[in-house]
This record gives C-alpha cells, structure tokens and sequence, in this order.
DNA sequence: CACACAAAGAGAATGTGATTTCCGAACGCG
DNA sequence: CGCGTTCGGAAATCACATTCTCTTTGTGTG
C-alpha cells in the first residue's frame, strides 16, 4: 500500500515534496508506522516466496526489515497476526488481480470459469516462482488457513471475503443471465473455492503429480457440473 | 491393534496361555516392542480427543503412556512420526468402518453416496464427541495432513490411500454397472475425497456455520453432479 | 547550545517444547 | 552370581517466540 500501483505515476519513488508535505499534514507519525508496518509484511512475503512455506524465525523477519524485535511486538501482536495480514493482503491482492483479469470477458459463465482456473493456477503453482501479483500461492499458505480456521472462525471469515463476494456476485450475475439457478449461492461459492484453493490434496492424492495443465480444465469440469445440477 | 474387534472373542484380555504362547514364538522382542508402540498411539488418541486438536506435548503423550521420554523417541523419529503413524492408524480404521458400512447397500451409487455422506459427518463432527470407530474427526488431523502435503508429499499418498482406494473402487464398480461413466477415476476419487475432507473451509467460509444438516445432502449434489457431467 | 524525551535498535533474558544424553535399576540368561 | 540389554527418571540442549533492559538517535524546547 506504501507505493501507488503501476497504472498510475509513481510519486512516492521521486518527490521529496511529497514525503515531506504528507509526513508533515497527516500526523506524520501516522504515515511513518504505515511505512514500518509495510517493511515487515514485504519481507515476510519475500520470507515466504523463498522457502516456499511458513517456516521462517520472527528474527528472519526483523532482520530482513532491517528493523528490531521490539518494533515488531510494538506492531504485532505476534507471528500470527503477522501472517493473518499477510494472508488477508494476499486474499485481497488476489481478488483485485482476478477482477481485473475477468474484465475483458463478458460472458457470465465464462468468467466463472476463468475465476476458477486462474485462482487454481495460482493455488498449485510452486511457491517459490510467486504468482503474477503482490499476493502468494495459497499453497504456501495452507496450513495456516486451516489453523485459523480451527482456532478464529470469524477471521478465517472475513480474510476469505475478498475471494468469496466477488465468486458470489459472479454465480448471481450467471443466475440472472439465466445460465445457472442456483438454491443458495453463498454455499455454493464456499463449495468451489474450498474445491479449487485445496486442490492440492487431491493432486497428491490422486497420483499423476504431474499433469498439471490437463488438470486445470478437469476440475472445472467437475466443478461445472456441481453448479449446473444444483438447480 | 492391541484387542481384537467386537465381533470376534476377545482373547487377549483373558488368556494368558495366548501372551505367552505368542510372546514366545515370535521372537518375543518384536511383539513386546510392539505392544509398547501400541500405548503411545494409544495414548496420542486419547489427547487428541480430549483437547479436539494436536496442542499437546510429547510428555504429556510420555506420562499418559506411563512411558519415558527415552523409550518414546527410541520408536519414534519424533513427534512428526508419531501422528504420522496416527494418521495412518485413522484412515485405515476409517476404511475399515466405512466398508462394514457399505455392506449393507448393493445398489453402486448409493453406495458412494452413502461413502461421501458418511466420511462427511465424521469430517465435520466436533472432535471430542470422536466419530463411531478408531479413527479420529478429519478435522483434528486437518492441519498436520497439510502441512504433510507440503513436506512429504510421497507419505501423504500412501497414508491416504486406505480410503482412496475404497473409493476408486466404489467408482469402478458404478462405471461397470453403467451408472457412471468416467474419464479418471483416480482423480475424480481424489476429488471427492478432497471436497469431503476439506468442507471445513466452505462450512466457515460461506457463513450459516450451524446448518449441518442439510448441508451433507448438499455437497452430495455438489459432488453428485461433478461426477455425473465428466462422462 | 544543552536538556528532556519519545521512538527505535541491539540483543540479553525468559518460557515452552522438542530432542538428546547420562545414570542407574530391573530383568533375562548363561 | 555376574553380564549385557532394556528402560525409567531426570537433567541437559536446542530452537524459537515473546519480553525486558539498556543504549542510541532524532526532535523540539528553554
């Protein structure tokens, strides 16, 4: 969030002024905690992108940030929360990407279906090749998704939500161009993305680790046919 | 292990002739060590049920076995291991039970019906009040399945595979009878498995966290209609 | 300019668990 | 009876998260 996105000019790289002038009109103080918070999500991100997984020390982070274990503890309530934001910033990250991407298709079905296998891409895809955007393979991510889900329920909710409405306002758009009726849009959403975000246990499972291409269409297959009987 | 099933009489608490007979002939040694690998599953079991999660120690395993810390890491490369082999232990009993439940049922798509609805409640059910058998909720192992997925991805297979193999079964014997057709049952087995297992996810994600009811007939059409449309 | 002070870094101290190690008692066997 | 293996008990070690203490630095004020 420190830094404008690529569509627009990017002043906060050259402007002085513009340091200075915010720095001093919104509390300073303020903007100056933003930026140290910032620090510690990106090098968390990069943390997590390099060992693909969630097994880095809180000092990895500190030290990566260049900042102190006490800043850290005065910002987070721990490492959990840390990963919470990130996780939220990256479900968020995520559906921002997505949404852009469905623009340029039209037709209601079709951008349910490039919903699921672009977020299915993004899900299996090794971590360490990161994913176009700011946000992470959910891969890397799983297991403390479903810790969260264990222990905050709510949290889990609302870090999901990004995700989730844009998944419901495309079933709802599909049901009013007449091509799905759906009896309860919202579970049916939750349905296709714990399909295709978990996919993958059945990946592995299922043997044939490989073929991922193949799979990406197979599982909207199999997802298509959930929605389309469910009427 | 350690006592044979309800069905069958119960030697091993009344006959010592039998303990002696067998603690001599086979090598002694083994069925002793044994016996003690036993207790530590055992007791893992029980506190994984008592507290509905993995948060307990390896002592608290240690005391609750009345063994000693030496003895558990001479069976055990570690933790890791342990609830790896209870894992395992808890899908084959999980297979073991669902095929004893499907016995009753000739008819090939009830009976995956039947499989699915099943594996679902056990997924769901809180985990102190544990499912009917042996075998533990999904839903306690949820996290250490993923992050197993993550690491071992050769030992995640096989311990899955009671179950997957159940059910490709129940998908092979539906395509013979003509009910089903399917271009891979592997995969599609690994897909169900995989939408029953996780539903956690959906169940929290998609709000009306009590309505669970309903909501096995639900995932069924999921499912239902998933399979029905590969042909 | 010197001082008070909040912000921020360095890193030692603490606490919880997992994992290892050491020591001595109990047991099976010649 | 004495020897070697097995195993419990408990202390030692390690890795990390989390806290605490002390020092430095930047800033505004008299």
């Amino acid at each position: 969030m420190t830094n404008a996105d690529a569509h627009a000019p990017d002043f906060s790289s050259r402007a002085p002024w513009r340091d200075r002038a915010v720095a001093r009109s919104l509390d300073g103080a303020r903007s100056r905690a933003e930026e140290r918070v910032q620090r510690f999500l990106d090098a968390t991100v990069e943390l997590i992108r390099e060992n693909g997984g969630l097994d880095f020390t809180v000092q990895d982070v500190v030290a990566r940030s260049n900042q102190s274990l006490r800043s850290f503890y005065q910002f987070f309530d721990g490492k959990h929360h840390l990963l919470l934001a990130v996780y939220e910033g990256s479900m968020h990250a995520a559906s921002v990407t997505l949404a852009e991407t469905l623009a340029s298709e039209s037709d209601p079905m079709e951008r349910i279906r490039l919903f699921v296998t672009t977020l299915y891409k993004w899900s299996v895809a090794d971590p360490i090749e990161a994913p176009p955007a700011a946000h992470l393979a959910v891969r890397s991510m799983a297991d403390f998704l479903l810790g969260l889900l264990a222990t905050d329920r709510e949290q889990a909710r609302s870090a999901s939500a990004p995700l989730f409405d844009l998944l419901c306002d495309l079933l709802e758009e599909a049901a009013q161009a007449g091509a799905l009726t759906l009896a309860n849009p919202r579970r049916t959403a939750a349905l296709i993305l714990q399909t295709t975000m978990f996919n993958a246990y059945s990946m592995i499972v299922g043997g044939d680790p490989e073929a991922h291409e193949a799979s990406a269409e197979e599982m909207w297959g199999f997802i298509l046919g959930g929605i389309a009987s469910s009427r």
